[in-house]
DNA sequence: ATTGGTATTGATAATCATTTGCAGAAAGGC
DNA sequence: GCCTTTCTGCAAATGATTATCAATACCAAT
């Protein structure tokens, strides 16, 4: 049914891994949510579905779909990482400090920052990581 | 004698903290190394001068230099901080994943890129946060 | 200079997120 | 269904960072 949950069985078994149904739980509740969610968030959405499941299976799970490119792990200003479906198009987080609301943006200027550095440098960028943090217009009308 | 330091101690100063020589020798430290070392490296060098002194001093230290903004801790994709003084231009990250080469740029099109953002999505920025992470041209050579 | 009050230190224990070892459970090819 | 190998759950281990607390040392007022 999900697109992506089928894209990556194929993965999976491409790599001798196995189908399980904690790691097709998982990856839904990843997919589903879309968005930012840490491990322990995960873990205690994932066991309401599954109450046997163990935290240790989720950082597992993690790290092997992190492994298979198919999530991303983001590392914003806090002590543990944040999990994201990784989409597509490449796009960055705007966070907001009052709430901790994430907000995916994305812009061509980018683009070009990212050639310029590269030439100026001598350096083949791969990966490109934006964020930028701030209050958002409701916070800011609370303060 | 050295800038940072002198402007750091009234900072200190007027904040009720104590000068004292864990905290003189921590900042020089970072001062002069100019550049993106963790807590354990930072408390290994310092050691050298004041074998005396704790890893404790040194975590502390930090957290009260990031307070007083004379700081910044870094989150790169790695478990633990990096740490260089705050300057006074602001500076994103290059990162060759060969050799961990920590290359410091400035653009222009950042600039813009914040203004454009801040006003699509109705935010007030407060921090920009840019690193790439790439391949140098010294380890392209060796592949 | 001495003192006293309080911030700071070093050593150690505690915490938090994440990882690992191991024995039993279960995919999936035969 | 069987058998091999990967996975899981649990518990204990780890690594980075923070908290506790008694002893020490700044520094402002005497």
């Amino acid at each position: 049914m999900s697109t992506i949950a089928t894209g990556v069985e194929k993965i999976l078994r491409s790599e001798g891994k196995r189908i399980t149904p904690q790691r097709t739980l998982l990856l839904q509740i990843i997919e589903e949510s879309r968005g930012h969610l840490d491990a322990d968030e995960i873990y205690h959405l994932a066991k309401k579905r599954d109450p046997r499941l163990s935290l240790s299976t989720v950082y597992r799970t993690l790290s092997l779909l992190k492994e298979l490119d198919v999530i991303e792990e983001l590392h914003f200003d806090e002590e543990h990482h944040h999990y994201e479906i990784k989409a597509e198009a490449e796009h960055y987080h705007l966070i907001c400090s009052g709430c901790g609301k994430i907000i995916e943006f994305h812009n061509p200027l980018v683009g070009q920052l990212r050639e310029e550095v590269a030439r100026e440098n001598d350096f083949t960028i791969s990966r490109v990581h934006i964020d930028f943090t701030g209050v958002c217009v409701q916070c800011r009308a609370k303060e």
